[in-house]
DNA sequence: AACGCTTGCGTTATGTTATAACGAAATATA
DNA sequence: TATATTTCGTTATAACATAACGCAAGCGTT
């Protein structure tokens, strides 16, 4: 028993990727509701835990939200810069800053399993807009 | 008029303070109705978000919930180190994590306003016990 | 002091995010 | 085919958070 789970997982995928801001599972929830009019919250989270396992969408902890993985290097956590003027999140690599991290950490004894780093700021588009007015 | 929110916000701090992890807006809540009966959420929230603002209060934002400042020094972010096992969350001080964050963002033009830095994983003590195990 | 203005609090009500629990359907095993 | 196992949809509810309103406290003016 393979594929019933993956068709909706593969369409969750796709609002995901087809939004240009994070959106929180019942955003993703009323995406679908045209195609499934009885889909309920627990299909939802349930396909975002497998996505999410398996590397290819990310919580945002601090938007109680969820993007799609842009970054075809799934094998580490990423960091999120968060505009919170226009609402896009970027994926940005920094492997040595989660090294540090550890590090830091690592020194207290602390056994690091899972990294959230997350940035709000404002975008360089909308940055630019600001100047601009 | 000054006084009347301040004997609240002192309240939940002293709660957070006593508590040995993490708490909830809702446990707040639950720890003050012996005292306050018809105690509300948005009286707590009122409260957490005083708090939160002058930095005696931190959010946990992968946790939902709050702990009370254990640092004297309110002037930055700190990192949170989060006891997937027990619970517990300890502040770390590292002004160069934050500083290369944000020069990694600047880059890209990225303006930061504020960082969400939080790691999961088993705190020494933990770590410890499973090991004597 | 009396009045009206401003501010912020408590309360009610509701909105938003997330999951427990159960029964039914699909698959695997024998 | 009978049975065990897994996973899924559904119902229901739990947990987290805030909008909006009205009252009351402080403050300035007269």
């Amino acid at each position: 028993m393979r594929t019933r789970g993956e068709v909706m997982q593969s369409k969750i995928l796709a609002v995901l990727k087809h939004a240009d801001s994070a959106l929180s599972a019942y955003d993703i929830l009323e995406a679908l509701r045209d195609e499934f009019p009885k889909i309920a919250p627990p299909t939802v989270y349930r396909g975002l835990a497998a996505l999410t396992e398996q590397g290819s969408v990310h919580r945002v902890e601090s938007l109680n939200s969820f993007v799609a993985c842009t970054n075809h290097n799934h094998a580490h956590a990423s960091i999120m810069s968060i505009c919170d003027d226009c609402g896009s999140v970027e994926e940005n690599e920094a492997p040595k800053i989660f090294d540090d991290l550890s590090g830091l950490l690592g020194k207290t004894g602390f056994d690091a399993h899972r990294h959230v780093i997350e940035v709000h700021g404002v975008c360089a588009a909308c940055g630019d807009q600001d100047n601009a007015s």
